[in-house]
DNA sequence: GGTCGGCGGTGACAAATGTCACCGGTGGGC
DNA sequence: GCCCACCGGTGACATTTGTCACCGCCGACC
């Protein structure tokens, strides 16, 4: 028998990792040699231990599970990255194929399926939660150019128009140009439905 | 030895709930009788299992984990219950103790604490997550009328004045002095600002 | 070379929104 | 009875916004 895929496991959520790591360590093929409650910590232990896998919850504190993944395909390109998510958006999983991660499932998965998911990444496959990989597709690509993008990201909390030229550092016309424009691709009557539903898609 | 406390488990991610499960399966004096992913089911799932204490997470799709031990504290009045959340917003804090909630956790404790909180609310005790208390003191009562929030709440993704007015049944200016005046006492810019700061402090 | 899309900008106009003053009605508390 | 807060409304006004046309400047692509 070869040695057991050395695993580890960053969550924020101290009950859901602990409960993780106990139910992986059933299975006799796999360990867990190393948590994380944050991105920077996930960062740390696996420059310290080196795990084969890395499973990522999406949203932690400091770093998120992308960010994570962008940062350790540098630091340790044999680690193999998945993401593991409450609700999953359809544009984090496109960012989160760019970055190399190999892994994609909601929170919705049967400790089994994780198990198995995680021997079938280690070996080198890849594996995208089906329902989320239909709403990725159907989805399709932001009709934003990326400066339409910023610019609505900006918007995003009620902030006036003249703030956002300042941070955008553009005249407040233009930033009123921009908006409507993405509110017309999108179809929206405004800009903060524009941000709900650029949202929505997984586009912001 | 007394016979083992009769748990309820509900929450969505199966992930989650069954490494919950195998989890509190550990601790000889705790038994999970029964599951649930989604708020009627954990209903039909009491009915049928009668458990002492149920968890319930706070999101779940159908009926929201306040409103499920609404229902329970009717239907079974000895039954406990507990509220296990991730992102804990003092607003939901207060709708769950009015509802007689015993137990109200962030999902970052961990699984001993959980299985301690369970017996403590077994036995008739009460347990609040020290910050999240903190938290909700500290947010204190809605300066809001109840009619300013509906308004608030109706113009809570772009709604144009128009629409609100029409759905709230009120005259356009009406609703915009309702507004006005929500977004003064919130110390926000515009309502769209007002309807986050309302949010992040529970009062929508 | 030409064309086209994105970027940044201006100016002008209409529409939506925010703000204020002020109205009457109702109901609760002193 | 009086006061006060909430409800619902009107009218007027300034400000913000959305929308459109049109400008020049790249840079990519053919």
């Amino acid at each position: 028998m070869t040695a057991p895929v050395r695993i580890l496991l960053a969550d924020d959520e101290h009950l859901i990792r602990g409960a993780l790591a106990a139910l992986l360590a059933l299975e006799e093929d796999l360990t867990v040699v190393a948590q994380a409650a944050s991105g920077p910590e996930a960062l740390a232990m696996a420059k310290a231990h080196r795990p084969e896998v890395a499973v990522l919850d999406l949203q932690m504190p400091g770093l998120d599970g992308i960010e994570v993944a962008a940062e350790l395909r540098r630091l340790l390109p044999d680690c193999r990255t998945m993401i593991v998510t409450g609700h999953g958006r359809p544009g984090y999983l496109k960012r989160a194929l760019e970055v190399g991660v190999r892994g994609f499932l909601p929170k919705t998965v049967s400790a089994a399926d994780l198990a198995g998911i995680i021997r079938t990444v280690r070996s080198g496959g890849r594996y995208v939660d089906p329902e989320l990989a239909a709403e990725a597709i159907s989805a399709g690509d932001s009709p934003l150019t990326p400066r339409e993008t910023d610019v609505l990201e900006l918007a995003a909390d009620g902030t006036p128009v003249a703030e956002i030229a300042v941070r955008a550092g553009l005249s407040p016309g233009t930033v009123r140009n921009y908006l409507s424009s993405a509110a017309g691709k999108l179809g929206a009557e405004n800009r903060h439905a524009a941000v709900r539903l650029a949202r929505e898609h997984g586009w912001l």
